[in-house]
Order: C-alpha cells, then structure tokens, then sequence
DNA sequence: AATGAATGAGGGTTCATTCAT
DNA sequence: GATGAATGAACCCTCATTCAT
C-alpha cells in the first residue's frame, strides 16, 4: 500500500489502545478512567477493547511489562552483579536511565498505589521496588548507612518526578540528581567509597 | 446528663466515623471504600453519616485538618521564620516529627494521589507539599544544591514510610533519618553549613 | 389513612417485587428476565430492588422459601414419621396438596434446571426432591417396587403441571391424580398394601 | 485423497460443533454455554462455528434432528398405526428405546423448558411431548383413565433420566421401568387390558 | 440523631452476530 | 473453510447522594 500505507490493523488498535489508557490513567488516575472513556477517545466500542484485552487490569499490566522493561532489566542485572560499590553505582545509573524514559508510567503507578495494591501489577510493580531496595542496602552495615542507600534510592525515584518543577535542562538535572544519589551511595560505603 | 454524663452522642459518632473512614481509606484506598462500608462497621445507616458530614470528601478532609495540623503548624512556622540553615534544620526536625504522628493519614494521601488530585483534600495536601519543599531550596543556589535539599526532605518524608522494613527502635530509626537528611540541608549550604 | 389506607411502604414493595419476579420468572425464564425487566413494570429503578434484595438470586431464593414453605413442610413432617404405607400415603396427599397451592413456583424451578443447577435456590430444591424420592422408596425391596414408587411421585409431581390439559373441575383431577399416584406405592407395598 | 481420506473437514468440523455443544449445553445449559466457549474447546475461531450453523439456536436444533430422529420416528409410527393397546404398548416399548440411546440431549431439552421455550427447538420439541401424549391417553375414557396414560408417560420419560439413582444393570433398570409403564396403560385400558 | 426507601449515573463485562479478507 | 476485528445491546451490580419521616 505505499511507503505511507499506514495499515490500520495488525496490532494498531491494541497500541492505541495502550497509549490512550496510559494517558488516561497517568492523567485521571486508573479507577477514574473507564472503559468507556477511552473507547470514547479512540472512537471504537467498548467491547473493541475487550477485543483486545481480557480486562481493564490487563491494559495496565501490558503497558507495564512493555514500557516498565528497561526497569525491569536494569534490576535483573543488579541481581546478577557481585554486591560491590561499583555495583550499586551502576545500579543507579541505569535505574535512573531506565526511569527517565518511562516517567508517566511509573508516576502512575505511584499516584495510585492504594488502588493498585491487589491488582496483579500493582504486586509486580512492588517486587520490584523491594528488589532494589534490597539490591542497595547491606544488610549488616549501621542503620544509618542503610537508611542512607535507601535515601538516595528515594531521592533519585521520587526526585525523578519532581524535576519539573526545577530550572536547567533534562540532561543537567537528571545529572545532578543522579550525582546526589551517588554521593550518598558511596558515603555509605565509608572512606574507599568516598576515594573511589 | 449528670456531670459525668458520657453521652453517646455529641460529637462521639462524628469522631468514631472519622476513625473507623481512616483505618479503611488507609488500609483499601479512598475510593474502594465505600460509605456502605463505613455505615456497616459503625452500625449505622448511611444517612447516618451524611447527617455528620457532607459528603465523603469532607470525611476525609475533616481527618486531614485534624489529624494533619501538627505538620501544617510546621509549616506555617517555617514561613514565618528566617530563612537560614537553622531554620531548616528546624523544619526538618519538626516535620519529621509530625510526620511520625500521622503516619496513616499521610500515607493514605501519598497512596492516593490520582483519586485525591482534583478534591479539596488533595489540593490543600499539595500546597503543604510545595511549600515546604520551597522553604527547603533556596532559588538562585546551584541546581544541585537545590535539588539535595528537595533530597532531603524525599528522604525524610517517603523514608519514614518505609522504616518498618528496617531493624531497629522506633526512635533509633527516626533518629538516623533526620541526621541524614541534616547532613543533606547541612551539605547544601556550602561550607559554613558543614561548619555548624 | 381511612379504612382503606394502602401504606405504601411497610414490606410493601419488597412483597410486589417477590410477585412480578414470580411472574415474570415463570412467564420467560429466570435468565432472560433482567432485573430491569422487573423495575421497569414495578415503575421503580433497579437499584431499588437492590435496596430490598443483594442480588438476583436472592429475588428466587426468598419466593421459594416463601411460597415453598409447604412443600418443605410436607417432607419435613415425612422424615419425622415412621416408614409405613400410611406415611407414604399422607406424605403423596400433602406432597399434592402443598404443590397444587404453588405451582408456577414448581414450574419455575422445573423449567429451570439447567440454569439454577449452580445457585443456592436450585441445590435447595434438588435436595427437597431427593429427599421426598427416599422416603417413598424403600432401599432393600425389589427393583421394580423401588421404581414403582418413583413413578408414583413422578406422575403426581409432573402431573400437576399437566392438568389444565385435562378436561374436568380442578378438585376431580387433583382428586384423580392422587388416587393414581396412591394405587402405585400401594402396589408397591404388596400383597398387605392392597389390603388396605 | 484416496478412498479412505479422511480429510480433516467435509462435514468433520460440523460434528465436531455438534458433539461439543451437546456435551456443554447439556453439562452447563443452554443460554449459560457460549459460543466463544465451545470454539475454545474446538480450537477454532467464532466465525468458524457461523460457517457452519447460521445461529447458536441452529446448533441445537440440528442436534436435536440428529439424535432425535429415533424418538421422531416412534411418533411417526405412532400416528399412522390404529389406535388399540397393542399400538399404546409397542409405542411405550419404541419410545422407551429411543429415549435410552439420547439421554443427553432429552436431559437438556427438560432442563432448559423455560429457554428453550420461544425456540423453534422448543416447540418442535413440544410437540412431540403433546403428541405421544395424546396417542397414549383415550379423550372419551374417565378422567382417572386418561391420567393414568399420562402417568405412564411421565414415569417413563422422567424415570429415565433417574435410573442412574438406583442399582442394577441398565437392561433391568430398563425393563423394570417399562413394565411399570406398561401395567399402567394396560390397566387403563380395563379388563380386556389386563386380559393380553 | 438517625432511618427507610429510593434515585441517577455509571461501572466492568459478556454475548450473539457480522463482515471484509 | 476459516480468521481478525469490531459492534449493539444488554447484563448484574455499586456508588454517592437525597428526602420525607
């Protein structure tokens, strides 16, 4: 059909369906957005999306293993590293990397945790949280120093979403914060940390 | 009545709604909890409760504006006051304070944000989040200077959330926190702060 | 209101709510009616219904334990008795009689099977018909009696929906089904039955 | 091909159809077995099945040609034969056969009444029931003879499907429930009757 | 101070069916 | 001989809210 033959079907519709849902979710919240809505906006029916997806839960759940992947990843690699300084540093360059490119979809899941939290995806999304948690903090070390790697996992998570509000470029801001949260990963590995 | 008359009603019925519309908003979320649900644990009917409230925002509101007066004094302190390194320092000390009191009440805003964004309750519980976050940052200091102090109070405020998962006292823990993110207001003041 | 003041209210609604889903129930089947079927000729919204009854089974169950209530007493009374001819006997004349005040009802449940099969209502009424079959048979006799007596309650049971085909007053027919009905467990009990 | 291909289709997915519908209209009902659940079973797609049936009803109706001609045909006979005791006792013996080797499908007939009810199947259906009925019964004879026929039909019919309740082989179950039947309109027949 | 009865709006979901391919 | 995509209609049910009493 052409260079432009922009094919409607094949998988199209699902996609949109999947956007819309992240901009209505992300926007209104997940139970304030109905099916309806974003039939609505896609101008099909609601049992086109029923089509497509057995449940309003697993719109959500596809948008989040699709686009929530680098995450993801980024952990699993944290699973398979030795539990090294360099490590968690690595850790947090690719966790805030990954973050930066899914910003409405993990804000979304943030936004609506009470709501989330017996939905399967608000589990997985949890694990993950837990995981790298876990990954930063040494379980032997002094609380404060625990309490410190959690912090800067805190602050490189939720600073994510709150960079808008500050003056700079995305890259500048983005390396600042992510600069902070190294600091205070390596703090909490004492003197070599800070030498490294 | 009597002098010791503990009568059931005034006021007593308004407050158990309150208590019993807490314990479920923080432990489903706002929106999964239904007035149905509160009149049933109260053994009331739900007109019951519109006799007391005017609605299921102002439940939560009136909850807000009791049991979250302690960190909007805190607030309402740091606006007036200097805006020095002490004064943070302060702030942060008794935000974390008043904080620890309502754990259950800021959790439930934090965890419902999308359904809470567009009440009154939700508006209001922003507000005191940007105003705090202002009194922390000082405009015209380096970016990240700026957004270490935004870290410091992450750290603070969602770390307490998650102090359960760590070992150790109640007041051990809280302790740990706060210094951390002393050091971070502290670290952003430049070389006089890291002097005090 | 007078002599002849209807009061509305009073179990008023919830009594036309048992009749018209009777009706309608026995009229088109228990699934094809909807429950907006039902407000819509009660000149009411559905969620009324939901004010007087949890759900649309619970409409079906509450008519059969209602109306029902003379069959389950019919059996009720025959587990109490002895298990002579006689019993059986007065158990078939008040099995009839009960089920001659209640028919659409038994219609209703007859024609239903399939779809009540897993709701409450239907396992409460293939429990009353198995029990009413045990007590007419007797475990140890010949095979043939054993099925005799089955018969007995087969025709009495299915032969009540059958009558209007029947020329005839109603009493004659009752009268005449039940004389049928009673020839057989007789027969069943042998050479002493006949006696009788 | 060759002359034992036995190629997939040609009629093969149209049993196939068949064969499952039966088992779950017969399993689950009628109206609560959908034809996304029986291509599921298939394997196939839902078009598939409207290649083949023009409608859900049509499915059961060709079931019911099928496997119901034997019972079809004993009416047929029915009918074309006089009408003395010797015709009734032949058709109780026809009809009884036929019924034996379609359980399923007549169970599903009965247990689906009210659904089937405004169906062509339906009706077909009932008028088979009305017409064995009215070949057994004798309009001018008494009341109680006339009844008696029925109750003969009806043991027959429904104590069919209660058979597998008691022991025995099938073959005497059988033949016990057929002399019962046979007994019965023998006896409406009078003296004569029980003279053959 | 609270109830009984009811409503309007809307929720997610499922169904039999169609049509272009 | 079948599929992918979609539809219109309807389903049961729940919610926050109201009002007369």
């Amino acid at each position: 059909m052409g260079e432009n033959g922009a094919r409607k079907s094949q998988g199209d519709t699902r996609r949109r369906i999947q956007e819309v849902a992240l901009d209505l979710f992300a926007g209104q919240g997940y139970e304030k957005t109905s099916l309806r809505e974003i039939a609505e906006v896609l101008q099909v029916t609601k049992p086109a999306i029923y089509y497509h997806f057995r449940s309003k839960e697993e719109i959500l759940l596809s948008i989040f293993q699709n686009l929530g992947r680098p995450v993801a990843d980024a952990i699993a690699w944290g699973k398979a590293q030795p539990r090294t300084l360099e490590t968690k540093r690595e850790l947090l360059r690719r966790y805030g990397a990954a973050l930066d490119g899914t910003v409405p979809l993990f804000r979304l899941m943030r936004e609506n945790e009470a709501t989330l939290r017996d939905l399967e995806v608000g589990r997985e999304f949890n694990d993950q949280m837990t995981a790298i948690g876990e990954l930063l903090t040494e379980p032997g070390t002094p609380l404060v120093e625990q309490l410190r790697c959690m912090g800067a996992l805190l602050t490189l998570h939720f600073g994510t979403f709150a960079l808008p509000h500050f003056e700079g470029s995305e890259d500048e801001k983005r390396e600042a914060l992510l600069s902070i949260a190294m600091e205070m990963v390596e703090r909490a590995h004492g003197p070599e940390g800070s030498k490294v």
